[in-house]
Order: structure tokens, then C-alpha cells, then sequence
DNA sequence: GTCCTGTTTTGTCCAGGACAAAAAGGGAGG
DNA sequence: CCTCCCTTTTTGTCCTGGACAAAACAGGAC
């Protein structure tokens, strides 16, 4: 087992910001009010983080994007965390994931998966694939990452099997499309661009005309492209980790500012509740909702 | 009025690192030793930066990549930096990208832009593709941005449309390869995927077996998946922007922690020179030399 | 030219205090 | 019982100004 040297076993707290996300300030801040991480120190004074003490802060993220208070998991001996993560991973079944499934992308085994995808294609068709198929698949990964069935390499793995799959699918969609003319892109703080994809895959199915931007793009540039594109629509995704009142402040701002003409699509499981309520913007709770919303738009024109 | 809205009027520190990648520390200390930037300030003494001062941080941001040190650029004044903006903008000529081309990226013209690769791709075939147009037009279209002629939303446009076309091509592969096995990532503060894909495409081209795991992984996680994917190669790509340093200090933890008879290779503007001394790293200075290499390997196998 | 060495520049880190946003808790009223 | 509103606690982010190590530069010797 090779538990040595690999990802150096002490890191800076620069370092470990950048692989945890958690601020150097909040890292800081924890250590004061609860004494861990308890970082040791070089002879500079600077904190060094054993590797231990970095991967127990990646179980504590885990919990907390559970809903865990830090307060509760920091002030925790290392035992009982190991206990919340076992209870945790008792009490999550997995539904969907195969067993073969799991070891394909264990294996890495890039056959198994395309064959996988493929049958299902030949099977339900695009449409069906991507609401029969992927989007509960992608729930389950995200369980089975939580459950540390599947490492970060199993995943980023499948996202890349999908990504190549789905857009070999889109590469051979005959075009151009026809209207709506949708825009597809995510805010700035949000970097998951495969539900975008799958919007895209669904969108095109329809035979409607997507242009896609990729993740990240600033309020400001999305309502300049959606001009120069002369969108009829702008359709945004949201990933579940992505806080609800950033998106809210965003989706508003961003309505206000694109002509009223152009409607606004949200979807994603991060995708805020109360969006119902905001007058302009159609949320969509799934994304097999999209095909209606795109006849819907076209009975309107 | 959006306070905390995606680009609004005002920012606060933590929203002008998230956007210009400048750390909270470095923006604080540059405020203090030059005078800039000279954010106001809201009731509770806390930063807040106008946007236009964010616009300047960018530019002195694309001045720095191309070798000006901060503390000539941020004792400037506003006019004196334009100009060097504007002297930079005509001292570099664009070489290879045509009107038509801009005018598809900036119309955000998908059909326009797809003719385009199918053409070459039919007269030059896969490998000419990216090695002749492809590899060359990423460079142009990085200038063009530089020089302002190019948007974000064009840039990421171009990203979109080139990574649906390639992995169009990807799926549409034989499948599987023979050896060499290769495993293809970037290092974790690498977000750059593009250079992988094309790298990804080469290597399917030369019918060798691809395993990607997109950018972003740990070096422990790239060891192991190396080992359960039994690899014989791992292939990394740094982006031009990826400090020096930084890359050479993961590749030697890399290449100390993965068994010797797997290879690593290394390529992308990014990629340290030094590398070429580095023992046991194989270095490439172009995509070019991606077939070669392969034949090389398998020449020794 | 290339290599080495001293100097300047530059980025990152520290401590410990402050405060605002978010979450939790606790009634009052439908 | 649930929902709404208010208070308290928790939590994350920001502040100052000092320190120092790594990188870039400049100058001199070979």
C-alpha cells in the first residue's frame, strides 16, 4: 500500500486551501475556537498540515455538505467522525449503481462503460437515456463518492466517459437547429458544466438550436451574448452545492438585465426553490421537463 | 440595487480573488506598498472595490503573463498602462486568424465554426487537424484575447464548439487501443482540460489505449489510478499560465511516488524547460511529437 | 556568451480582534 | 400541527501591520 510520499505529507496552508476549498481564514479560525486541524509548525512558525489531518478535514467537508454543523464535527475525536461516516454510509442504500457498474468505473475500464451507455441508447433513445439513465446515475455517484465507495479519480472518470459520449452524440446532431435559439452557459461561481451538457444533448434532441458557453461566465457577458447570439432563450444549471441565496442574487440581476424578450431557464438540483415565485424565470425541477418547456415555447411563437 | 450580485458595481476582496485569481494577501499588500488598487470602503471599514478598478487588475493581470513586474505596472498611472495595452496590441501581429474566423467566434456562429473544422479535418485528416490548426489557432486566439479582440464569452464559445468536435471524433474512435496504455490528467491547480483532450485525440489517432481523468487530480489519486488502470504511461499538460515552479515540485513527487516502469510525460506551454534534465520525465515541446513518442515507446516494448 | 553572487522585489504567512450573514432555537398565532 | 417572526448562537470573512522566504534581477568573474 503505498501510503508514503505521495501529495508531500506535510502541506502549507496555502496548499490545503486550494485542495480542500476551506480559506486559509477559516482554517485559522478553526484552530483557534476548536483546536483542530492542529497544524505543527516549520521553523518560521508557519503551519505545516500532516496529511492525516488534511484528509480528516475532507471527511469533515463531506459531512457538512450533509447538512453538519462544523461546530459539532470539529469538537469530535477522530473515532467518532470515522463512526458518523460508517452510520452514514449504513443508512444510504444505493438504488441504481450496479455492482457491475461500480466495478467498471473502479476498474476504469473505459469498454465496459461506453458498452453500457450504448445499450441504453439503442434501447430508450437520447432523450430516454439522459432521464432514465444518467441523471439518476449521476444522484448515485454522488451517494456512492459520499458513501467513499468511488475515489475522486472514479468520478472525474465517469464525467469524462460521459462528457465524451454525450458529445459524440451532439457532434452528429444534424444542424442547424431550429428556433428557440438557446444560450447555455452557468454564474461565474459555479464550475460543473455536465448538466449543462445533458440540457444541451435534451435540447438539441428537440431540434432546437443550442449555443453553449461552457461553465462560468460573468452576468454581464451572458446578456451581451445572448444579444450578439440573438437568443430566444438563456438556460442556466445549477449543481446541488451551489448556495441558494448567491443564485437567487444572480438570477435576479441577470433578469433584470437581459431584455425582457429573452426568457430565462434555471434547472439543477442547486437550482432555489423560490425561484417558483420569481416573475420571468422558469424553473424546471427535472430535466425531462425540458422537451414540454421547449413545445410550450413554441406553441407561444 | 444588487449589492451581492455576479458583477456588480462593487466588489468585495473575496469576490475580486475568486475573479482575478490575486490572492486576498497580495491585493492588500499591493494597496499598501503602491497605493494601488485604492478600493473605498463600506460602513464597517471593509474593502470595496469599483469596477473599473477590477477592469485595471485584469489588465495589469495580462501584462504580468507576459513578463512586466507588478511594481512597475501598479506605480503607473491609469493612461500611461492603456498605453502600454494599446503599444503591446501592435507590436503582436495576428498570424493565422482569419477575419471569417473572428467573425464566426464573436457572431458565436456554430455552424460556421464546425464547417470549418470538418473541412480541415477532411484535408488534413485527425492528426493534421490539430497539429496544424488546432495546436497554432489556440495560440492566436489567447493573443487575440490579450489584445482585447476576443470576449470571455468568445473564448469559452470556442472551448465549447472545439471539445464537442473533438470528442465527436474521440467516440467515434476504434476502440479499444492497443498499448501503450495511457492514463491523461493535469495537476490539481491545472483546470485547463482543452490541452488533454487534444492530446487525447492524438494519442487515439496513433490507435493507442486512452484513459482520461479530465484536469484537476491529486497526485496520490493519479498513482493509484495508474496502478489499478494498469497504465504503462501517465501523460500530464500545463497550461501556459501554470507557475514553474509549482509544476516542477508535483512532477518530481509524482515521478518519485509512481512505480519506474510506468512513464510520464509531459507537454503544454506550461510545461517547465527545465523538465528536459529531469530523469525519468519525458518532455514534449509540441503536440507534434506525440506520434513519435508512441512509436518510440512501442519500438522499446 | 555562461555561471555565480549579492540585492531588490514580490508573494505568502502570522496573530488576534471584529463583525455580519446564516442557522438554530423559541414562542405566538393561524 | 404547521408557519411566521424574533432572538441568540454559530460560523465565515475581513481587518491591521509586521515578518520573511522565494523569485527575479543586476553585476562581476570566468
Amino acid at each position: 500500500m503505498n501510503t508514503t510520499a505521495s501529495s508531500p505529507a506535510l502541506s502549507t496552508i496555502g496548499a490545503v486551501e486550494r485542495e480542500t476549498g476551506l480559506l486559509k481564514d477559516t482554517l485559522r479560525v478553526w484552530e483557534r475556537r476548536y483546536g483542530f486541524p492542529a497544524p505543527i509548525r516549520d521553523e518560521a512558525g508557519e503551519r505545516l498540515y500532516p496529511r492525516d489531518q488534511v484528509d480528516r478535514l475532507r471527511l469533515i467537508c463531506r459531512l457538512m455538505d450533509q447538512g453538519w454543523r462544523p461546530g459539532k464535527l470539529l469538537a469530535l475525536p477522530a473515532d467518532e467522525l470515522d463512526a458518523l461516516i460508517a452510520a452514514d454510509r449504513t443508512r444510504r442504500a444505493p438504488t441504481l449503481l450496479s455492482g457491475e457498474l461500480v466495478a467498471a468505473l473502479r476498474a476504469h475500464d473505459v469498454e465496459a462503460l461506453r458498452r453500457g451507455f450504448q445499450a441504453a441508447l439503442l434501447e430508450k433513445g437520447l432523450k430516454g437515456l439522459i432521464t432514465d439513465l444518467i441523471a439518476p446515475l449521476n444522484v448515485d455517484i454522488g451517494e456512492a463518492w459520499l458513501r467513499g465507495e468511488l475515489g475522486v479519480p472514479d468520478e472525474h472518470f465517469y464525467t469524462e466517459q460521459l462528457q465524451t459520449f454525450l458529445r459524440g452524440a451532439l457532434a452528429s446532431y444534424p444542424r442547424p437547429g431550429r428556433p428557440p435559439r438557446v444560450l447555455l452557459t452557468t454564474l461565474p461561481e459555479e464550475e460543473h458544466g455536465l448538466g449543462l451538457l445533458m440540457a444541451e444533448v435534451m435540447l438539441s434532441a428537440e431540434g432546437a438550436h443550442c449555443c453553449s458557453l461552457g461553465p462560468r461566465m460573468p452576468v454581464t457577458d451572458i446578456v451581451r451574448a445572448a444579444q450578439t447570439a440573438s437568443a430566444d432563450v438563456v438556460a442556466l444549471s445549477f449543481s446541488a452545492a451551489f448556495p441558494a441565496r448567491q443564485a437567487l442574487d444572480g438570477l435576479r440581476t441577470l433578469r433584470a438585465t437581459l431584455p425582457p424578450s429573452i426568457e430565462l431557464w434555471v434547472g439543477g438540483a442547486g437550482a432555489p426553490a423560490r425561484l417558483r415565485e420569481e416573475p420571468g424565470i422558469r424553473l424546471m425541477r427535472d430535466i425531462g421537463e425540458l422537451p414540454d418547456t421547449v413545445s410550450d415555447w413554441r406553441s407561444r411563437h
